[in-house]
DNA sequence: TCTTGATTGTTAGGTAGCCTAAATGTTAGG
DNA sequence: CCTAACATTTAGGCTACCTAACAATCAAGA
């Protein structure tokens, strides 16, 4: 399909180094996203959850899916966001099988404030950076986002 | 100390966009790196313990401040590569209080594998890209290690 | 209509990786 | 020596995943 996969060595060695650097920046980036946790607040997890809900009502297939994980544990999660009053579960109009996970005033004002901090704290860091760093930061963003989808649903 | 961060609005509002496109494509890159994991392989983290292992041992202490985690979060990975013979736990000649971990032949070929097989299989995704984005994301990989550092060894 | 297979979600049970607190052994300074 | 600091392990607990098994509902064809 794709020569530049078949070669022995060649044109692909750059691929592979980029791959290679690529998964250790990602590596950091693990630890540097779990840094910004905070004790009392939101779980990251929790947040990524609750920011994707709107009013009208997001399937738990459909959350699963967003969050890359089985139905199973976007279950466990809206639960534990239920019990915390962050969100509410109310049974699909159109298919009774279905649930609609709706955010609440609460879980809103959560997320504002979880947001506010985690999003102060790392623009601390990223105050840091020159201008030409932060610019080559914010050009690369959207390429990230476009490996996920380039590696395929899965 | 630093102004920008005092300000109520003004400069301070594109760090606090940049951060938040930066956790969001950080949340999108955790779930890539997921996806890259096989089933018999070696999980993400037995990799990055093993890859910083020299035939010079490190010692626990050193392996946890590198992982990020916890003294007994390293001490339960080492004892899981050394049951699957890929690591071995010696004495410090120096200091016998200490532990020098050392990686093993088939430590050594079950690095080369996963990364063989992890490399090839992001090459794949980004050699979907275009030149141009992936010069952006080679141009960024820095930038996002120097962030860990910038936020702080907390 | 009625049955059958697919779909949606929950429950049950298990694993991996992380944490804190407490125990063990070692070193080094007064 | 004695004590404080240090390196590691053990013990116990948490969270976020997973698969398998179940219940309810839908949809399609005999």
């Amino acid at each position: 399909m794709n020569p530049s996969l078949d070669r022995p060595d060649g044109d692909n060695s750059g691929l592979e180094q980029l791959a290679q650097d690529f998964r250790e920046a990602m590596r950091r980036a693990v630890y540097l996203v779990r840094r910004l946790d905070a004790d009392g607040e939101l779980a990251t997890t929790q947040l990524s959850t609750l920011k994707m809900l709107g009013t009208e009502g997001l399937r738990v297939g459909d959350i699963a899916r967003n969050l890359g994980v089985k139905v199973p544990s976007a279950t466990e999660q809206i639960i534990k966001l239920e019990r915390l009053g962050l969100a509410i579960r109310r049974p699909d109009p159109d298919d009774s099988r279905a649930v609609r996970v709706v955010i609440t005033d609460d879980g809103l004002a959560a997320v504002a404030a979880a947001d506010r901090r985690r999003n102060a704290k790392l623009a601390g860091a990223l105050s840091k950076l020159s201008d030409v760093e932060r610019a080559r930061l914010a050009d690369a963003l959207p390429v990230i986002t476009r490996i996920g989808g380039a590696l395929g649903p899965e």
